[in-house]
RNA sequence: CGGGGUAUAGCGUAGUCCGGUUAGCGCGCCUGCUUUGGGAGCAGGAGGUCGCAGGUUCGAAUCCUGCUACCCCGACCA
């Protein structure tokens, strides 16, 4: 039992903090708005930058770094991407403190003020397409195919950790390609890599499809997201690629030539996730006990605890322990074996299990007589006596079940909780109790605004997969060409 | 930025209305002994500018004024 632990039904954002805080992931800042992010909660994060960095450098893709500043002069050429960001920039004006004329506090040195602004950057656009600029004179030097790992800062009125946060960490991904089409596949293409990621190494399954109008991303042509059901109800988009067209490239003036020696602006994409992923990772698998973590992305797989009362017990334990360890560990399962003698055994099962390791193997005195081993799993809070013998392939087998499962889980989960609506009655009594709805709209901005202005639900995606049929639009009436599916969302 | 609330030890809190010894309690922390198969027990101990600045008073955590920070609900958003 968790002490001060809310569940999920009492108080559901009070369940996340605690899950936050208590499983050591992050804390909130000095700094409003802005989270440290533990060591344990970095290591999530290392786990999923290592895998989708490794998916990038697959689909041909090299990383590079631009600076944190962009010139403010840069936000004014692409006129929809500065209204979709301009209120939420930082801005930095001088560059020197002082002390002041009492000596007492430092304060700005107000002769150091900075002939032009600089933003910190919300999103990186702009200052890569003024580098791509100097890149790009031919088809030869084309595509450009560049990811950055980099801190963004949107300044957020109101923030919750790893969700929303005033800074918080991402990936961007910006590509610049002779086509439409190549660009355009570029932009599937990612699409495809962050749901493939989401569903095999966070377990979380996720709908593909566009965004409407009002929610695509500033300046782009075409937005395409991943969008997950959290166990409360809400949907979280969990990822985008965008299709730009030629906006950047006409902002920036990025040209190339031919091979049929004819100048025209370059196609771009840009694409991103974000930390907000601990957060659907967080809310799509665990329960009120803690952290439940897919084996995939936890820092430690295999927690092994000794139970023991004499010294030589203990020696005795850790001599087998360190042979079981090394054995799973030759299977590339991650193993931590804790023999501190400052926390009894009790005290380690729940640390571990509101940290959401997957597998706890438990050994004492009964097991080594037996030649046994206790073994908890996380996710069904199953305990099993196992014999020792060739326990690393069990381990490895059930560490493989146990991704399986909670992809399984999570997906029956949004299966309930999907609905296909056809009244306005329903449509907004459904809305209140959360879920996808799939529901007929009929493709206006308009409509979608009334929508949301009288029940908070937002088209989340325009669904690329699934059947296309015909209808009428839940709010006008009027026709509708395919369902699109609405939630409340994070 | 609008509405509401809070600020006391590392964390959580009592005390504030109605001013009065040394600001109390739980968790955590330190020492010792006993313990160890689901958050151990006992004994002893350390730790406080009561958010900040002023004022009233013999006396302020408590009353008054100003300020600051944070939290919740909205508008905004990955």
């Amino acid at each position: 039992m968790a002490k001060n632990f809310s569940s999920r039904e009492d108080n559901y954002s009070q369940w996340y903090n605690d899950i936050v805080i208590k499983a050591d992931l992050a804390e909130n800042s000095a700094v409003r708005g802005c989270m440290v992010i533990k060591p344990y909660g970095y290591a999530i994060w290392e786990k999923v930058q290592a895998t989708l960095d490794k998916m990038f450098k697959e689909t041909g893709h090299e990383n590079a770094y631009f600076p944190i500043f962009i010139p403010k002069s840069f936000f004014n050429k692409e006129a929809s991407h500065v209204e979709g960001f301009a209120k939420e920039c930082a801005v930095v004006t001088h560059y020197r403190l002082k002390s002041s004329e009492d000596g007492k506090e430092i304060i700005v040195d107000e002769d150091a003020k900075l002939e032009e602004e600089l933003i910190v950057r919300p999103t990186s656009e702009t200052i890569i397409w003024d580098t791509y600029k100097r890149w790009i004179q031919s088809y030869r030097d084309l595509p450009v195919k560049i990811n950055q790992w980099a801190n963004v800062v949107r300044w957020e009125m109101r923030t919750r950790l790893f969700l929303r946060t005033t800074e918080f960490l991402w990936q961007e991904g910006h590509t610049a390609h002779e086509t439409k089409e190549e660009a355009i596949a570029e932009t599937e293409q990612m699409l495809e890599v962050y749901s493939n990621f989401a569903e095999n190494f966070m377990a979380i399954p996720v709908l593909k499809g566009t965004k409407s109008p009002n929610e695509r991303f500033a300046g782009a042509v075409e937005t395409y997201c991943i969008e997950a059901l959290m166990q409360d109800g809400k949907a979280l988009q969990a990822g985008t690629s965008h299709f730009l067209g030629q906006n950047f490239a006409k902002a920036f003036d990025v040209k190339y030539l031919s091979k049929e020696n004819k100048l025209d602006y370059v196609w771009a994409t840009s694409w991103g996730v974000s930390t907000r992923l601990m957060g659907a990772l967080i809310m799509s698998h665990s329960d009120d006990k803690g952290l439940v973590l897919p084996p995939k992305l936890a820092p430690i797989q295999v927690i092994i605890v000794p139970i023991y009362k004499t010294k030589e017990q203990l020696d005795q334990i850790t001599e087998k322990v360190l042979k079981i360890k090394k054995a799973m560990e030759d299977k590339g399962i991650s193993v931590k074996y804790d023999d501190r003698d400052t926390q009894k055994p009790g005290w380690k099962f729940n640390e571990y299990e509101f940290k959401g390791v997957p597998i706890r193997l438990a050994i004492g005195p009964r097991d080594m007589e037996n030649g046994t081993i206790e073994l908890a799993r996380r996710d069904t809070l199953e305990k099993e006596i196992y014999q020792i013998a060739d326990i690393e392939n069990k381990v490895k087998n059930l560490l493989e079940k146990i991704q399986s499962n909670l992809y399984e889980r999570a997906l029956s989960f949004r299966e309930e909780k999907t609905f296909y609506i056809d009244t306005w009655d329903e449509f907004k009594e459904r809305v209140e109790k959360g879920g996808f709805i799939y529901a007929h709209w009929d493709g206006t901005s308009e409509t979608e605004q009334k929508i949301k202005d009288e029940t908070k639900a937002t088209i989340r995606t325009i669904p690329l997969e699934g059947k296309k049929e015909e209808g009428k639009c839940i709010y006008s009436g009027k026709p509708s060409s395919q369902r699109v599916v609405f939630a409340k969302a994070y």
